[in-house]
Parts: C-alpha cells; structure tokens; sequence
DNA sequence: TATAAGGATTCCAGTGACTGGAAGGTCAAG
DNA sequence: CTTGACCTTCCAGTCACTGGAATCCTTATA
C-alpha cells in the first residue's frame, strides 16, 4: 500500500509519516517503480504503536525507546516499567502545576466584577500584588 | 539599569527580554551612548507583570492583549475576565488530556510485573490492544 | 491516445517561546 | 593598559510536526 493508505490505516498523517522516517524513528520504507513509499501490515503496525505511544504522551525519543524494547525479544518488563514510571512522574509534574495555575487564576476571575468598570483584581494580581518577594534590586544607576 | 540588573530585578532573563523587544511584546529600550539597552522601574513593573502572565500560562499574544488591557484605563473588567475565563478552559482542557493519559498510563504500569521477564502490558497495549476500533483499511494493494 | 484528477515526491519555511553560542564592542577597576 | 564582566548582533537549535510550492506517477475516462 501506498503513504495515504498507511496514513488512514495507522491514523498518523502521511506527512507525519515521511518525518518519522526522516528523523530516524522508523526504517526508511521500500520503494516502487515510481518511487512511491510501499507499507505492508507490519509497517502499519508499527505507526499504530507509535500513534497509541504519542497519545499517552510519550516523547519521540521515548517511542524510540519504546520501539526498541518492542522488538527486543529479551528484554525486561522492567524496563519498560522504569520507562512508563518515568513518564507518569513527568505527567503527574505537568499536572500539578497546571492545577497550580489554574487555581490561582480561577480564584482571580471569581473576584472580578466582570463588569464594565476597569478595576480588576486579575491585572491587579499581574501588575504586582503577587510575589514580588525576594527580589532584591541592586541600584547600579 | 541595563538589561542584566533588569532580568535581575524582573525575574526574565537578558536573552528571554531582547526577544520580548524583537517580538513586539515590550518598547524597543532606549540606548546609552555605549548601545546598550537602558531600563528604569517603569519597564521593570512591565517586565515583572509578563512574567507574573507567563507563569499563569498566558500565551505571548495573551500576554499582550493583557498588557494593552492594564494600559488602559477605560477597559471594562469584564473583558479581562472574559480573557482569563478563556484561558482557565484552556488550562481545563489540559489538566483533563493529561488526567486521560495519567490515568491509563498508571493502570498499564500498575499490572506491569516489572521484572525481569518479557512479557509486558504496558507494551501489549500499545500494540494493539488498546483503541484499534473504528478504523477501516481500505485495500488497495 | 490525450488529458485530467488524485495521488505521490522533494524541499523549504513556519509554528511557540525561548535558549545556546560565536564574534565582537563597552565599561569600570586595578 | 589590560582584564573580566557585561553588553551587542546574528545564526542555529529545540520539539513535533504542518503548510505549501513545484514537480512526478498512476489511473480512469473521453
């Protein structure tokens, strides 16, 4: 099959399919007559995994990664573990501090009027009620 | 002050600020007769007020509607709230996406065995048994 | 058989928000 | 007068794609 048919059979835009190959994350594919990329099931199943791999998250480098455990028969699962514990504690890190922005801002909107008037705790915040500690300017002019 | 007291004083770093000028996000600084970029308090609140909107996870464009925003003073607080509302389902949508992935990375990791043998959910999922559904293969080869 | 449509190919550029580094200019102290 | 800290500009790289242009291949139809 051709690009576009490993495309939808994989869910990864062809596009995205020719920089993979590019940069190494998959084998460079065999060509036809016309120099058209040719797939096969294996192929296709191999973008899957890394489709399903990037959906959790995982960086490029960790799909590599991943791929390589993949296909190394002796591996170990706790490898893989290791590598999955590694993502989750980077997710869990993202998260929290998401929940940390998004508290403060949400705590910011419920006290805005929202009103036509200009005062606004938000700017207010943003302009400096907020940490501005610990910040020591020396004067050099 | 030049531009390092400044990132001092600021919290951003030289580099991050000249980039902030050549983007159009801050005034070109003035110059001393050396070239060098000149700064007093007022650039510095501006300064401190971006990084305070960065950290909150503004975007760099939101970062400058805020910035005309707090600079003018007939704004209604009520399209301040509507930026900030607009970010906090932004931040929303981002906590839920890595909630989705935490949560089904954590449940593969906690039945992976994490030993020394093969055999691995974390990869027979990625594989294909995780969401291989609604997906037609058209042959065409 | 000509041609048009719908793929495919390569290559270059842009995204966001910086960050690193090289090559060189400026300034204050010793 | 030199040293070293600081500043300048400019170019490149990050991450993971994505868009677009110019051109080539394949297949179906008039």
């Amino acid at each position: 099959m051709n690009i576009g048919t490993a495309a939808r059979a994989s869910g990864i835009p062809a596009k995205t399919i020719r920089y993979y190959e590019e940069i190494g994350l998959i084998q460079p594919a065999e060509r036809s007559d016309g120099n058209y990329r040719v797939y096969g099931e294996h192929e296709v199943q191999t973008l899957r995994f890394i489709r399903r791999a990037r959906s959790l998250g995982f960086s490029v480098d960790e799909v590599a990664e991943l791929l390589d455990l993949w296909r190394d028969r002796s591996r170990s699962s706790r490898r893989v573990k290791a590598l999955a514990n590694r993502h989750l504690e980077d997710i869990d890190g993202k998260i929290a501090a998401l929940k940390t922005m998004r508290d403060t801002l949400n705590e910011l909107i419920e006290r805005c009027h929202g009103d036509a008037r200009p005062d606004c705790p938000i700017l207010a915040d943003l302009a400096g009620q907020g940490d501005v500690a610990d910040m020591e300017v020396e004067k050099s002019d």
